[in-house]
Order: C-alpha cells, then sequence, then structure tokens
DNA sequence: ACCTGAACACCGTTCAAGT
DNA sequence: ACCTGAACACCGTTCAAGT
C-alpha cells in the first residue's frame, strides 16, 4: 500500500522517490512542529512542489496517518521477532516487546503527536498493521499467563490503551516525566500477583 | 485571578458576565470540536463580538489554559475534601479521590483536548493549582504508605503522569477503551505487594 | 503520468469606530 | 472601560499550465 498510488496503481519509479522522500521529511518535521508543521514547509524540505505532496497524499492527516501506519509495522515487526525467541522466560520476552517499542516511540515524537492529537481519521490506514500487531500480542500474552507469570484478565485490547497511555506520557506533557518509570509501573501491573519479580 | 483583566485590574460587571460567558461557551464548544474550534464560533454561542474574546484570552491557547486551570482547581477541590475525610481507609479514600477525578475529566472533553493536545503553553496558567493538588496528593499518598497499604516507592509526581496517560485512553484513542478498567489496573500498580485487595 | 507554484478560501488576530 | 465586526495575514488546498 505503501507504493502504490491513490488509484492503486505502481507508481513511475521518480514518484516513488518522491513519495518517499515527501514521508521521510514528513517524519522529522512532525517531530519538531507536530500538527502545526506547514504544509510549504514539507514540500520545501521535500524537495518537491505543494502539489506533488498533494498528489500523493489527500490532506495533512493523511500524511500523518501514514506515519502512524508505518509505525504500527515496525511495532508488529518487533512483536513477530519476540514470538520467534526460542527461549526466554514469557513474562519477560513480552516485556522486552513493550519496552523496545516504548523506545521506538520515545524516539519518534510525529507518532507520538499522531496518537494524541487527533482524532479517528488518522487510525483508519494504520487497522491492518494494528491487527496484526494485536493478534502476535495475543499469543505472547497466552504464554505468560500458561506459564503462570501474567495476570489471567489481562487481554491483548488493554494493551493499545496502556501504551496510548504511556505515549501520552512521553510526549508534550509539560513536564519531563519518567515514562520509563510509568512503563515499569504497568509491567508490574500485569504481572502474576505471586509471581516472582526479577532483580529490581 | 479569574475575576481580573489582563491588566490586573477587577472587571467592570458586564465585562465579568461577558467573560464567564465565553469561558462556559468555550467549555462545550471545545468539548466538540477540540482544537479545531473556532474563535468566530465560540464568540456567536458566548453572544459577543470576536474583538471581546480577544480583549480577555490574548490568544486561543489562553482559553484552553484557562479550562485547564479551572478544571485543576476542581481536582484540587476535590482533593482537600479527601484529605478532610475522618475515617477511612487511606488507600481507599485515595482511590476514591482518583476515581472521582478522572470522572470529572471523562465528562469533560476539553480538558482532555488540552492535556493531549498541547504543548507547554497551555500549563503555565493551571501551575498554581497544580501545586496546590500536588502537595495534598503527597499527604494522601504519605497516610496510605504509613498504613502499610501502598508501595513505598510511590511519589506524588508518579500521579500527573498517570492520569495524564489515563486521560489519553479516555480521549481520542480511535476505539473505545475502557479507562476504568486501565484506572483499576493502575490503583492495582500502586498498592503493596501484600497489601489485601478490596472484594473485587 | 506526474510536477509546479500562483491563486483561492478559510480562520486566527487586529484595530478603527462606536457606546 | 469595554464592545463590535470589517479588514488583514497566514496557511491548507486546488488547478491551470508545464514536462
Amino acid at each position: 500500500m505503501s507504493e502504490t498510488s491513490l488509484s492503486g496503481r505502481p507508481l513511475r519509479a521518480d514518484a516513488r522517490r518522491n513519495r518517499e522522500r515527501i514521508v521521510e521529511a514528513a517524519r522529522e518535521l512532525f517531530a519538531e512542529c507536530g500538527r502545526d508543521a506547514q504544509m510549504d514547509d514539507l514540500a520545501a524540505r521535500a524537495g518537491v512542489g505543494v502539489g506533488t505532496v498533494y498528489r500523493h497524499f489527500p490532506t495533512k492527516e493523511a500524511v500523518m496517518a501514514e506515519l502512524l501506519r508505518q509505525r504500527f509495522a515496525s511495532f508488529a515487526d518487533n512483536a513477530r521477532e519476540a514470538l520467534e525467541d526460542p527461549d526466554g522466560e514469557p513474562f519477560e520476552v513480552f516485556a522486552a516487546l513493550l519496552r523496545r517499542n516504548a523506545e521506538l516511540m520515545a524516539r519518534d515524537a510525529a507518532t507520538r503527536h499522531a496518537l494524541t492529537g487527533m482524532g479517528q481519521t488518522v487510525w483508519g490506514p494504520a487497522a491492518g498493521e494494528r491487527e496484526r500487531l494485536l493478534g502476535i500480542t495475543a499469543e505472547l500474552i497466552a504464554r505468560a499467563q500458561r506459564a503462570g507469570a501474567m495476570r489471567t484478565d489481562v487481554t491483548a485490547s488493554d494493551l493499545p490503551m496502556l501504551m496510548c497511555g504511556l505515549s501520552a506520557t512521553m510526549g508534550s506533557g509539560g513536564a519531563a516525566f519518567d515514562w520509563r518509570r510509568h512503563l515499569e509501573m504497568l509491567l508490574d501491573a500485569l504481572r502474576a500477583p505471586g509471581a516472582p519479580r526479577p532483580s529490581a
């Protein structure tokens, strides 16, 4: 989907290059300015005319939506790697994934702005990747629960909720919140009551 | 502060009425439209000219900042009531406050939009009320910890972080997250490991 | 097929004229 | 002192002309 035009046809080579440059420039610009980033600036940074940006993305929100979609794809890829980890205590595999994806989100202000500052419009295009992530997460959760290391009432759909909350504390919360601490508290909340905690 | 003009002088009676109508209209309008609410619409709904809105608030963000400030004042008022509750198990008093303030936030989309969608600009005016809330919260936390019902490593500054995260799950998370469940998970994370949990 | 950038429309903010 | 609303400026989006 990231390689086809709005009409669904494969893109000409120069158009594909332009599209990639736009997305890359957008990631930088939205990270700096959030929703206030300007389309003219985006075009300039990408080295194209504004019209070209609009040829690839119908609106400004559509640009942010694509950034979000790509990020969810990375999340899902990381989840798949975690799933294929042969050994490793199931809860810790799960916890490591959350830490890894959180680090990724912490470095990507553009995605955080999309997550916290925008309505449903932005979610649509990412829905597919989101489902993929959710499916793999469900499997990781099931494993940890079978091992008796995770509370049995945790569902996969709890995770987007918690991570969305976490992203809010990373972002412009005004103060510099310690999101790593926040994440560890969440992990503690997910652990089975009696289960042994790691070192700490 | 909510009764004085920009120059710090007391307001003329009609001006004070106008200011209140603007704030009230803003709470409705920002709840509906978030940051996209328009100043002309705000003026119309308040029954004044745009110029009057700008006489009371220098920018659109300043309007949202005032909404946030008022909400933090309510949070702090609720916290004070909790502090003065003569009996009641300390952790449950604390938990009840969090639930109460969360319900307030859930019904106030304008504040959520201010919290999640905006930068530092909006926090400034609410700083005073925020400090007041933090001070009282610290006392409630200390009590619960003395009673052995709360983890000893919890600090007052953890709370804004967690509540900010919670507000993100109430807001436009795209899906309808179950924020009440999220809150209960957070409360579980704060409880002392060995402490008895309520009914549930 | 795709690109460009001037032109248009919309909305935040200002300010001259009013009471 | 405060209010009004037309005018201005800025930025998202469109579209006629180009390759």
